[in-house]
DNA sequence: GGAAATTCATTCGTATGCAAATGATATCAA
DNA sequence: TTGATATCATTTGCATACGAATGAATTTCC
């Protein structure tokens, strides 16, 4: 095979591939479906509420009082993220805020009392939540999924 | 079993389950962890473009001039959504709007030259991008992984 | 044919999400 | 101790994302 077959298969190669590339494969693009069809249901059983702001409160209720930052690292946000989810939960009174005694930086978050008696009555619609969007799946390919899942994440 | 026990443990049961209920582990809280992973890798590869502006651009690669409202779906994005992402590329020259000529209300968006040579030139890019995000699995996990993430979304 | 319903696009309002710049405070190190 | 660094929070700017309302054009159906 002469050098010039080889370009033209490498070429060929190519724009087949360029050719194969289907945006509805790739993974990227089913994960942004897949999270939005979880905000939909979400929205559908909770809808006074994010699941950013579910979010927060859940974790609030976990650790207890916490630094804003810290708490947007314990929820994935970034700090401009995570002031604008906590701003919005204490307007509606569910969190709030006051400053650390030593270390006047920090912003200390914490539930309500009003806070506390929302998230605990929201998990229970959670849950349903978690197994309505897992629902396409059968026992053993949710534990499947979530395993993998958690080790792309 | 008297009833009083049956609604003992019942009760029990449910504020077990509210100890037990754990943020991270839940699908949706994930599936956002995973989500952003990948808008981050993408953007570390394909700094000046987003994800939705690169799906736009890959689907009117596939499907050649459609109207707005169609590629959004095409694209899962609804009417407000995919107007923005089509108005920065149609500002950036990457794709040029006109109207059908028998039906004045749809807005028929295609690539120009120019966004043509643009997706050519980054599907290379979007392929790694993609292995990179499964990077974590094994080809045989990827296969699995992708079958259920797709029965999800 | 014409009224009702539908479709396509736009606009507004609200809520993430992140990069970059800034200011205040704390910590580290020479 | 003080100068350099690092951390915490805020602000700005840009880009999705979606519900709801609106207006224009088309289709349906009587």
């Amino acid at each position: 095979m002469s050098g010039e077959d080889n370009l033209l298969k490498l070429v060929e190669a190519e724009e087949a591939d360029d050719h194969d590339y289907l945006l509805q494969e790739q993974v990227g693009f089913i994960l942004r479906k897949a999270h939005q069809r979880h905000v939909s249901i979400f929205a559908a059983r909770i809808g006074d509420l994010t699941p950013p702001q579910f979010a927060a409160l859940a974790k609030l209720r976990d650790v207890g009082e916490t630094s804003q930052n810290q708490l947007g690292t314990l929820i994935a946000m970034d700090a401009a993220t995570v002031k604008g989810v906590i701003d919005r939960l204490k307007a509606r009174g569910l969190v709030e805020l006051s400053r650390h005694e030593v270390d006047k930086r920090r912003l200390l978050v914490s539930l309500t009392a009003e806070g506390r008696e929302a998230i605990e009555r929201l998990i229970p619609l959670a849950r349903e939540i978690t197994q309505e969007t897992l629902a396409p799946l059968t026992n053993k390919e949710i534990a499947t999924f979530m395993k993998l899942l958690a080790k792309l994440a």
